[in-house]
DNA sequence: CGCCCAGTTGAGGACACTCAATAGCGGTGG
DNA sequence: CCACCGCTATTGAGTGTCCTCAACTGGGCG
């Protein structure tokens, strides 16, 4: 795993020039906190593309918060083949699986670069001990990978490649609406639409010829959302 | 929603007789637990199959544990189309979501016979501000959602027809091994498997044809499990 | 420059879907 | 008790989509 320590910061946190702990999201609204006496950091790091932030079966003693990037979730099946079972992106939440002293889930992956803060376990229970507010914002974190598991589970997992194609673009604009997206390797759009990489291939294929996508720069789309949508819902 | 009121039982509760407050898996370990002055009682509510719990959308202010039977949460494409999510078990919680102050985000329906215990939301906020040890009983609570929920992404949303109705047949074993397996009507069936109704009949019937499973008693069944296993995993 | 990997494209076939007709089951009423 | 109805499950034929296997292309990098 290559990381690069860059500078203390926080869960949720939307700047982090002047986050240090005050206007976090999971630490807000917290009074009288006390950072002293941990035995390992809150860190900051960076990850390149493709590289590894925990392995299945990984008993870790720290949770995770994406500052910034994209983190695909894998699972591997009996068959051996992988499939990536949801994205996560700024402000989610990852690992929390480790403060209930289970180990991760799925591989966690880079797909773009990212910036990740790092919060030990031991800090989050110490809070939580005397903050009962805390218990609120965790629970918030562990609703909203539900409602995204399942939402992959309608979505991305019925109706045609076409739509499933369409409906991932559409979600990839969601976070930042008007922005180009970042297009993947066909492998990993493949993964995530329980599709085969010729089958994502050929797909995109047409959605470019009918111009529906445009390669603004180098994998970065600008969508037609109008039709995409049509697609996702069938219509077309 | 038909629902008989039957006596009063507990998150998690194996048996429901002896099972007053003490033993249950939510509020268990929790000290000077204060039950009076409740404005909505705890129950126990029991379910004909196809009677509905909860709608989507409703913002209900109460959590549920099921006792016995199977619960099918369903979620509704744009496209009209049906999808079941995950199918809730013994000693599941469902309407969590309710702790947030969300609305429920999916239907909720009985596929068997279901007995249900109903715990209001305002009992459970109370006592996780005095009590921080329910917060972690809350957290395994949707951490084992969200991993059920993952497995279903995998296992039920990937391979041939045969293979995820094997993984299906098994999974509905697991919580019973050695007990005959209910069988759903074709229609859930394929919303579970991302698959029509035909092609569940069909595949059904072969694997009936083929002698790997028998109808035991009127809509239930032995399994050869071994065989199963082999299909599941793509071994045949 | 050439290698290597990722993406594209093609041909053929397997699998699941669609539409449609039939069979089976349970309930109701004569 | 049987006849009838309605619903669900089954089965069939034909089609379409996606998968498989394989060849080819092109860009990035040593």
């Amino acid at each position: 795993m290559k990381t690069i320590p860059i500078r203390v910061a926080w869960l949720g946190e939307q700047d982090c020039r002047d986050c240090v702990i005050r206007g976090s999201a999971l630490f807000a609204g917290l009074q009288e906190v006390d950072f002293g006496a941990l035995h390992q950091p809150i860190e900051d790091i960076a990850l390149q593309p493709s590289s590894v932030l925990y392995r299945i079966g990984e008993r870790g003693r720290t949770v995770f918060t994406l500052r910034h990037g994209l983190i695909k979730l894998v699972k591997y099946l009996p068959d051996g083949n992988q499939r990536i079972v949801r994205l996560l992106q700024h402000s989610d939440t990852l690992g929390l699986e480790a403060l209930l002293n289970q180990p991760y889930p799925h591989d966690a992956i880079a797909l773009t670069h990212c910036e990740i803060c790092t919060i030990p376990v031991s800090l989050v229970e110490r809070l939580s001990r005397e903050q009962s507010r805390l218990c609120q914002e965790l629970m918030t974190r562990w609703q909203r990978a539900l409602a995204e598991a399942d939402r992959w589970l309608a979505e991305f997992s019925t109706g045609t490649a076409r739509q499933r194609v369409a409906r991932l673009l559409l979600w990839l604009t969601e976070a930042t609406p008007g922005q180009p997206v970042p297009l993947f390797g066909r492998e990993d759009l493949g993964a995530m639409l329980g599709l085969t990489t010729e089958t994502v291939s050929r797909t995109i294929a047409e959605l470019r010829r009918t111009g529906l996508i445009q390669e603004a720069s180098h994998h970065q789309l600008t969508l037609d959302q109008l039709e995409l949508h049509r697609i996702a819902e069938g219509i077309i």
